[in-house]
DNA sequence: AATTTCACCGATAGTACTATCGGTGAAATT
DNA sequence: AATTTCACCGATAGTACTATCGGTGAAATT
């Protein structure tokens, strides 16, 4: 109730982020053909002319909004490193690495929503953001799977790993999406799919690797196929051919 | 050389062709944000007024193109059909499931590229198309899986094998743009990562389907594991826990 | 207290585009 | 041969937006 008395900058900060939060907003409910800065000033509420006391053009408030988005994507993987650590036993291991991104994207859809909008677009300003942020969550699945077990060698399997990492990323979005969208009510389900997908590529690709690999490694990957088969339910025996 | 005489309905069509294929291009290239009625019209070789000749606006040209798009996708979808029919034994079966949807991408970018941007956009005409076209996928996939030997009996099974279908659909997407991209040379691997994603979740799918399903059904499963581990060269033994 | 700074304002010139309208000439019809 | 049709044209009114400019008043500085 109490007025604020702010100084001028941090009125104009305050402005600033009105702004940005604006300008985001209209860029997940209408996309980047809605944005224009008649629109973004308006929902800041201050005059249309303004908008150019903050940003140089609409690019300049774009590029602000991919780095701030560039930023909150890198703290949601540290983040899901540090709970993945964190876990609690083998068994889960696999499935949480699955779980987390799943959980970290339905925080957030607007960003992800933006990135795979803009991936593919020759006009989208966003185009940079959202090509480095798909790289970043493709290494990210990368270092994931390589948790579980699997190094890659030579450099056929380095890109067999990182096509595997393309794949499995690509699910998560369009499994998180279609979490959103209300097809698929249980994440956990979905974390089960990846799961499911992702122990079929790796024994493949331990199966057809270059180098067999130290047998701590197959003995860590029977462990966790027993542990998942486990948790799965009532098993279908592995193998009576 | 010779002149060609054409009827003037002929030739109003043949006008129409070409606003429809530069449209396409346009689209393509500059996104939809790059479409006006003056590039395209220009692009046609005809004067920006007499774009409404033949479209009553952008949208309407949008549909048509929309439509076509979808015919050609489900023609292609048909074919794919035919030729997994006609594909050779049970040892290619499954890996030409996933090579067949590869190469269809492979001819025609533009499709898939239109649809993937369009898929998120609230602002996009081809909204509509995108979402359609991804469930025509998603159910063609669907119907892969099951001719691959399983088949979903109660809400949840056939829930967690359409969520399977999309995504192994994202996965395929994803493998081919990178494919179109230059990242991944060979599409043949492609088809193995494929293979390998859809063995993992099939396999889950059947240790945790409600009912077992008959003998038969598991006989072929293990054909079809055999069959993809000599393709895939020295396997490592599927048990000795 | 006097002066300066500056975030914000309204007005507006400039740009790109859409969609309509009357005109034209060759094809089609009579 | 005379008449009608119509695909295409140039011109243009209308719309939506960008980016600049001079003005204003309160905060900040002197």
């Amino acid at each position: 109730m109490t007025s604020t008395p702010l100084t001028r900058s941090e009125a104009k900060d305050l402005t600033r982020r009105k702004l940005i939060r604006a300008a985001l907003a209209i860029l997940d409910e209408e996309g980047e053909a809605g944005l224009s800065t008649v629109k973004v000033a308006k929902a800041a509420g201050i005059a249309q002319s303004s908008f150019y006391v903050h940003f140089k053009d609409m690019q300049e408030l774009l590029l602000v909004l991919a780095e701030e988005g560039g930023a909150r994507l890198r703290a949601s993987m540290r983040e899901a490193r540090r709970r993945a650590r964190e876990s609690p036993g083998d068994l889960d291991l696999h499935r949480e690495t699955f779980r987390i991104p799943l959980e970290s994207i339905c925080r957030h859809p607007e960003l992800l929503r933006i990135q795979l909008r803009a991936r593919h677009d020759p006009s989208s300003s966003l185009r940079g953001f959202a090509t480095e942020s798909a790289a970043a969550y493709r290494e990210h699945h990368a270092a994931d799977l390589a948790a579980l077990g699997y190094t890659a060698d030579d450099e056929r399997d380095r890109r067999r790993l990182e096509m595997i990492a393309d794949g499995i990323n690509a699910a998560t979005n369009a499994l998180a999406m279609g979490h959103l969208e209300g097809r698929y009510p249980d994440l956990d389900e979905a974390a089960d799919i990846l799961t499911a997908l992702s122990r079929g590529a790796l024994r493949w690709l331990k199966a057809t690797s270059a180098k067999p690999g130290p047998a701590a490694d197959q003995a860590a990957d029977q462990a966790a196929d027993q542990a998942a088969d486990q948790a799965a339910g009532p098993a279908e025996g592995p193998g009576s051919a």
